[in-house]
DNA sequence: CAGAATCCGAAAAGATACTG
DNA sequence: CAGTATCTTTTCGGATTCTG
């Protein structure tokens, strides 16, 4: 995802530099719901490798959206949680599931055969 | 951008798997305000390449998202114009932009200074 | 447990030139 | 005007191995 210039003055493209990207917006539901540590978010994204999920927690952090909790024990612990920047985004991301549900539900058949391959992301989103 | 499975579960990456990806969004955004020739979007996001644009709006047209009409004419004319399912992404397009904006206030001139050769697309969204 | 480091192939995106 | 075609570059993402 291309992180654009906030001059440029289109506010679409700045929210998708943050939270685009295949995973992220699905992290950031999860976090929606409250903290979790990394091993629980890897586990509700099952199709998310341990690098990927790495990387996307890192850039989330790095915008602000995500805030990064290290506990200094052993076994190590880190727990991952919204920011209040991160929470603002909850609009967004129920107006895309709702529209996600509607538009399931109209061309969701057609989708399926086009696409038996496809990943499958068991979020309970 | 992956396209996932309806049956996943998760809605929001529907959404991504048919608005997803840079370009899209912008494109959609400019449809929202009535119906645009090619090269009008391509003068409005001076950032894409007219081979990105035609894939972008080609896979656009086959979600059913926006329409494309072929004008036997001399010289050739074509108009893209979102449909009734583009239309109701609004809502969507409206939380992203709404939230860019007020992300670019408090976060904006940090960005900035990061990212200085960053893309810049001059869209009026 | 929660990662970091490295390698590698696939896929996306960009530049450029050409066409009905 | 509205694309195609082709080529190169860049990025994405997966597999694997290692570590405090």
């Amino acid at each position: 995802m291309k992180r654009l210039n906030s001059k440029s003055g289109c506010a679409v493209e700045v929210t998708l530099s943050v939270m685009g990207g295949t995973w992220k917006p699905i992290v950031l539901f999860h976090l929606l719901h409250g903290t979790k540590r990394f091993s629980e978010l890897a586990r509700a994204i099952p199709n998310v490798t341990q690098r990927m999920l790495t990387l996307q927690l890192r850039e989330l952090e790095e915008a602000g959206i995500v805030a990064r909790t290290v506990y200094a024990e052993v076994p190590p612990r880190v727990d991952y949680a919204l920011t209040d920047m991160g929470r603002s985004l909850e609009p967004v991301l129920t107006a895309m599931r709702d529209w996600g549900l509607g538009y399931s539900q109209t061309q969701g058949e057609e989708q399926e055969r086009l696409q038996v391959q496809s990943v499958q992301a068991r979020c309970v989103a």
